[in-house]
DNA sequence: TGGAATGCATAACGACCGTTCTATCATAAC
DNA sequence: GTTATGATAGAACGGTCGTTATGCATTCCA
């Protein structure tokens, strides 16, 4: 049938095994069978195991996006949207097919650091992720009128990134509530005119 | 000559390759050519790959605990030995063969999920880790005298995890220091007797 | 002096993996 | 009714990987 529901049946398959066993270990015949597809049949879509993870994380992308955006667009206030990427995560990993660990953050342990000599499609995505989370944060905590956004842009990062691998971890319990809160904490420290006692 | 020298120099091969480039893509061979060691010895040593990633992770899991330790000791409250955890990965980052992302989260990361069918040596290790972090903070906490060390504790962790992977993103920069502020800032909202405004 | 012990180099093995090829089958369009 | 399309199963290829075995050189202790 339509071309674009073996593909996408294909993503689903890989996204859960690379990202639940690991990338490197899991062979390309495992997804086709997972997916109920031939191996040629995943060939003539993605081309290679290579254009497979490419396509894997840049729907990935996309559909993080698109949950953040919702939990933004469901806050009503600065401060709200600023702390929805919170939310976000949340519904993010309650949604069909996402797995449990983030897989931005999985490909960049898996794969061998950046050489920088030669263009690599699955290296520029994971920053793509970095840079649109940063950037956003950013123009999050402007509007939010908060002194020296790009301060709380950076520790709002870090709590993501806390939250990301505290799932893999399983330690700490409930890391998203537990995030929020610290990042509650951090917005309360930050209104415009007062400026941190340290530093 | 000395066993444990060669033990060692495959170890330090084996550390920084399989962190830097991923373990399943890293043979042993490359492993064992890096060391200046024959394959037989490597397989002598360590037994097998399995058993190589498992002495590697069992001696960083000690010079993890020795650094922490070293940089409790070094404090001089009961606060700083609570903070210190963020000054020992400093020094831990500087010291010779300590790679850029955590091992553990990398491995934890690289594997799959743990099946609970059969014993894994190394799956132990990776928990071994969490606890003995989550327990320590939760006893520094204690002895901070601060309220909810329970929660103190659990914050900690996910500002712990939240450097580790901002080192493997780059981003945001120095997490270390963010950290330690983010965790000052914890810590003070945390006295005895004042009740936290959520919950 | 002569064995252990330790390490080296090399090769071989079975297994698996990424990829390609061939051949067959169903469906829908002309 | 033929043709094109998309999918299928299955085999085959080169390559790599983990592991083991063989043979030789060296040090050290008895």
């Amino acid at each position: 049938m339509a071309t674009t529901q073996t593909t996408d049946r294909i993503l689903d398959s890989a996204e859960a095994l690379f990202f639940t066993n690991g990338i490197a270990v899991t062979g390309v015949d495992r997804v086709a069978d997972s997916a109920g597809v031939a191996i040629a049949t995943l060939y003539k879509h993605v081309g290679s195991k290579e254009g497979l993870l490419e396509a894997v994380l840049k729907r990935r992308l996309r559909s993080w996006t698109e949950h953040w955006d919702a939990a933004i667009a469901a806050a009503d206030s600065p401060t709200g949207r600023l702390l929805a990427i919170f939310d976000a995560i949340s519904t993010f990993r309650a949604s069909a097919g996402a797995t449990q660990w983030c897989c931005f953050l999985a490909t960049a342990s898996e794969r061998p650091q950046p050489s920088g000599s030669r263009y690599d499609a699955v290296q520029e995505l994971i920053e793509q992720e970095t840079e649109l989370v940063t950037k956003r944060l950013h123009e999050l905590a402007v509007d939010a009128d908060l002194d020296d956004p790009a301060d709380v842009a950076a520790r709002l990062m870090l709590i993501y990134n806390g939250v990301l691998s505290s799932l893999l971890r399983s330690a700490p319990a409930d890391p998203i509530a537990l995030a929020r809160e610290l990042a509650e904490i951090v917005v309360a420290h930050r209104p415009r005119g007062v400026r941190p006692a340290s530093r």
